[in-house]
DNA sequence: ATGTGATATACTGATTATAATATAAAAGAG
DNA sequence: CTCTTTTATATTATAATCAGTATATCACAT
C-alpha cells in the first residue's frame, strides 16, 4: 500500500482516435521477446482478439505494419517486429522516459 | 480530422489507488467558475454521483477537503473550493502545462 | 409553514469495454 | 496427409463504468 502520493503519465498518440499508449508499447516488447502475438497477450492477461484489435488500430493509423506474421508451420506461426516498428518503439520509449524525468524533476518542484 | 499525429499526456496522481487527473481538475474548476457541483457535472456531461464520488474520492486521499459545500438556502446550496483546494488545483495545472511543453519539445525532437 | 434547488448517498439500469469463444486458414513436421 | 499451433476475424458473453433515479436533508425566501 502506497503510503505516499505518486504521479503518473499516460503518453499517447492520437489522430482521429488514439491509436497508441503504454498498452500497445508493452505488448509489441512482449512480442519482440516471444515472437508471438499469442505469448505476449497471455503474458499480460490480455485477449489475443483484443491484442490484435489495437495492433491494427495503431498499423491503420500509423500507415506502416509493426509485425511482420507468418501463420502455419512448425510452431503454428509467429509475429516479429519490422524495422520500422522497433524504430517507432524506441523513439516512444525515449520520448515516455525523458518525460518521466521530468514529470519526477517537477513533481519535487511543485509538491515536494 | 485530425490528419497528422499529436502527442497527448494524462498527468495523474496515486496512492492506493488513482484519485486525481484532468478530469477531477476539470470539474473542480468549473465549480469554481459556477459554484455548484449540479452545474459544473451538467457543463461536463457528468452525472452528480459520478462528479461527487470523483471529488469525494480525491478529498479521502488526500486528507484534505477541495469544497466548501452549503445545502439548504436561497438557491438551495452552493459549492466552492477550499483554500487548500484551490493551491492544489494551481499546482497541478501549473506542472501539467510545464509538463506538456516538455511533451511537445520532446516530440519534435523525437518524430519531428 | 411551504416551496425551492442544491448537497449527500445509495441503488439500479444502461452503456461500454473487454474477455471468451468459435471458425477458418496457413504451412512445416512427423 | 494429418497434426499442431498460431494468425486472423467475427460473434457472443461477461465485467466494469457510468448515467439515471430515488430519497433525505438543508436553510433561505416567500
Amino acid at each position: 500500500m502506497a503510503e505516499v502520493i505518486q504521479p503518473g503519465l499516460r503518453l499517447t498518440f492520437q489522430k482521429d482516435e488514439r491509436f497508441f499508449g503504454p498498452g500497445v508499447a508493452e505488448l509489441l516488447e512482449y512480442i519482440e521477446e516471444r515472437g508471438s502475438i499469442q505469448a505476449a497477450c497471455a503474458k499480460m492477461g490480455m485477449s489475443y482478439s483484443k491484442g490484435w484489435k489495437i495492433i491494427k488500430r495503431a498499423e491503420k493509423e500509423l500507415g506502416f505494419a509493426f509485425l511482420h506474421t507468418h501463420n502455419g508451420g512448425a510452431h503454428g506461426g509467429k509475429s516479429e517486429l519490422t524495422c520500422e516498428g522497433k524504430e517507432f518503439l524506441l523513439k516512444y520509449r525515449g520520448m515516455e522516459n525523458r518525460l518521466k524525468q521530468e514529470m519526477e524533476k517537477l513533481f519535487s518542484q511543485y509538491f515536494g
